[in-house]
DNA sequence: CCTTATCAGTTTATACCTAAACTGATAAAA
DNA sequence: TTTTATCAGTTTAGGTATAAACTGATAAGG
């Protein structure tokens, strides 16, 4: 990982930093991700399918555009998930008003109830290489980095 | 974020942080990547393009292989990825022995050397919101949790 | 009322990524 | 030798994601 520093010997320290922090954001995500999806094949969902039950189960009933808002995707990626999710009978879609209303069918929260504290204990197993006090540490530095990027996109 | 909460009331404190912290840091990711592919747009690549000629560029030459351990993805993504670079005449692939060297074309270097810099900067930008103190910080948390999950990994 | 703007969701084209099965070649063991 | 293992890369099927163009409905202004 190391290596990157060969990449640019010119560039400035702060900026080999940066490069290099994203190389290892980047594996860590990726490997937990894998390993999540690995996880949930178990009970035969992914993660982005555990999201989404997750974030339905937690604030239904909730539009499509919200809860793209709640994952950070867009809304066409939405479409796409919620289609199949609503095929494998997780899922309830009703037009009210101009929006969708999102609900759990009943399938959907007993997969919710059961599989929720599994993926918990699993993602904590995820983060047992830091301690309590260092989780916090980490909590901290990505709410600081996602405020001043939020502001930076005000700005534009 | 904080209604994560609502998600399982009777679940231990340490296992709701790991869940929090995990949609935090996908979040912040999924952020900077999407950034960083529309700020790269401008020279026509995407992220995983960049990364793979930083990787090449940097340790050239170099297999199939071992450029999908360095990248930590898959080697049918490899596989993938790197037709379409050929196709675009980024990057040579050379039968060699039983496995295949990967050079880039000049064509590639010029944008490797032309892209990188560029990247470092804007790469710096996205990491702003900490001092250079909490960089070291972070790197060390990310590293710390890299650690433990090969080990983890090692032991199955 | 009619026009125009806005808004929720869909579609399309494209790229990324994985797991798992497969191919073809080299190497090692029998 | 013949068989078997291993290894590098490819293929396939399926899921995830984007941006950008589109549809159809409601709302707002003239």
């Amino acid at each position: 990982m190391a290596d990157i520093e060969k990449t640019s010997p010119s560039s400035k320290q702060e900026e080999r930093l940066a490069l290099l922090l994203w190389f290892r954001l980047s594996r860590f995500y990726n490997q937990s991700l894998r390993r999540s999806n690995a996880h949930l094949k178990e009970w035969g969902l992914t993660v982005t399918q555990f999201d989404v039950l997750v974030q339905i189960g937690a604030h239904e009933p909730l539009t499509q555009n919200e809860l793209a808002e709640k994952l950070f995707v867009t809304k066409g990626n939405v479409t796409q998930v919620l289609g199949k999710m609503e095929q494998l009978g997780w899922i309830r879609r009703e037009q009210e008003w101009r929006k969708k209303v999102l609900t759990l069918t009943s399938s959907g929260r007993e997969i919710f109830r059961e599989v929720v504290p599994h993926q918990e204990q699993f993602q904590a197993s995820q983060f047992q290489g830091l301690c309590k006090e260092e989780q916090k540490q980490l909590l901290e530095l990505l709410r600081k980095l996602q405020h001043h990027n939020e502001d930076m996109e005000g700005k534009r």
